[in-house]
DNA sequence: TGTACATCAGTGAACGCGCGTTCACTGATGTAC
DNA sequence: TGTACATCAGTGAACGCGCGTTCACTGATGTAC
């Protein structure tokens, strides 16, 4: 039970783990991933600065640990979106939707889960659950002769490029003020694709 | 005229600017952009460490450089790889198909151009000439209903996505060894995209 | 052609800083009896 | 219910480090006369 629940005791802190975390994403949406300091966390935990160490070998892992927590909830995220819709193509853009608001929702987490800090080998091979269940919704979406690789970063990529995009601030902000609009700017951009561009 | 050219002289570098443009490049390259130290630049260079800072006045403004001279090259690249395409649509996948080819032939330049650490602010407002290129590109390849922002944007996160899964090791490597394969991926992502997904 | 001089690219010592990480420690917790 | 003890989350001092930036300087360059 954290102390913050507990009342006032103070030497156990109750959640360091998780309020460290909590710090990291705070302090990256400040200052950027390169602004991450271990001792700031642990200060604005209030905690001392050798506390981080208890719960985490070094500096990396608390990235690592953002990340793991951004895919987990992307999985879920794209599962919830999925659930219930019928058709290859439809679910394939539902997760797509899904995938941009997840990134508006929580960009620290976005940003970590495809930032260069992180070595990338401990999640590169494609086998995060929110990957897979991308791989099997665009194997359903394509022709018996079409690789259903390729199918799968044909629908990657359009909405991880618009999602990065937005991160970035390269979307003129006032079309996507808030996660639904980004929702709706996504469902447009998907549009736009499946009427074709002249 | 640079050092290497002139001989031995040594207290002028000669073109120390660009040298220390290509040693943070590199440096980046090996290290991320986490990684970039201006003294380490200077090292590189063979110059003490307070000289880059007749070139520059502080770090960022290398970052900016760099992303500077990637952004001129790839409204070059874009540019050339138009010419002599008719069809608004076969522009647009021309821009788009260059496009990856630029961030898997430059990766440090495409990283840095849209990385966090530049203040963004100098390049966000989309007047880049790249930028221009594909809106233009795009106003020409949508129905006179459309909004040729939402064009410009759906074109955009496409290819823009692509690159980015790429750079980050996303993608299987075997099918992303050489700036061809990466070419010849990007046409087929375009090409799935065009028979429309199931 | 030769000299004086302004310009400015490079030097190297020095500054203060915050960081990651280690270490021997201390205090709280919970379990066995 | 009460006590002994193992566990382990937190402490605070200390380490070494490389960094960005400033400063007074020095040496090379090129231009005016």
């Amino acid at each position: 039970m954290p102390n913050s629940i507990r009342g006032a005791s103070t030497y156990h802190h109750g959640d360091l783990r998780a309020a460290l975390i909590d710090a990291a994403v705070a302090l990256i949406a400040e200052h950027g991933v390169q602004g991450l300091s271990l001792r700031e966390c642990a200060r604005r935990a209030g905690v001392s600065h050798a506390a981080p160490y208890r719960h985490f070998a070094e500096k990396n892992d608390l990235l690592l640990a953002i990340a793991q927590q951004g895919f987990g909830w992307l999985a879920e995220a794209g599962r919830a979106a999925m659930t219930g819709v019928t058709g290859a193509r439809e679910r394939l853009e539902a997760y797509g939707v899904a995938y941009v608001r997840f990134a508006v929702t929580h960009p620290v987490h976005h940003r970590v889960m495809f930032s260069e800090a992180l070595g990338g080998a401990h999640t590169q091979k494609g086998d995060e659950p929110s990957f897979q269940l991308l791989v099997e919704a665009a194997s359903q979406a394509v022709g018996p002769d079409d690789p259903p690789l390729l199918a799968a970063v044909s629908a990657w990529s359009l909405p991880h490029g618009l999602a990065m995009l937005i991160l970035d601030g390269r979307i003129p902000p006032e079309l996507v003020r808030t996660p639904d609009d980004a929702e709706r700017l996504a469902r447009e951009v998907f549009a736009m694709w499946r009427s074709g561009l002249r």
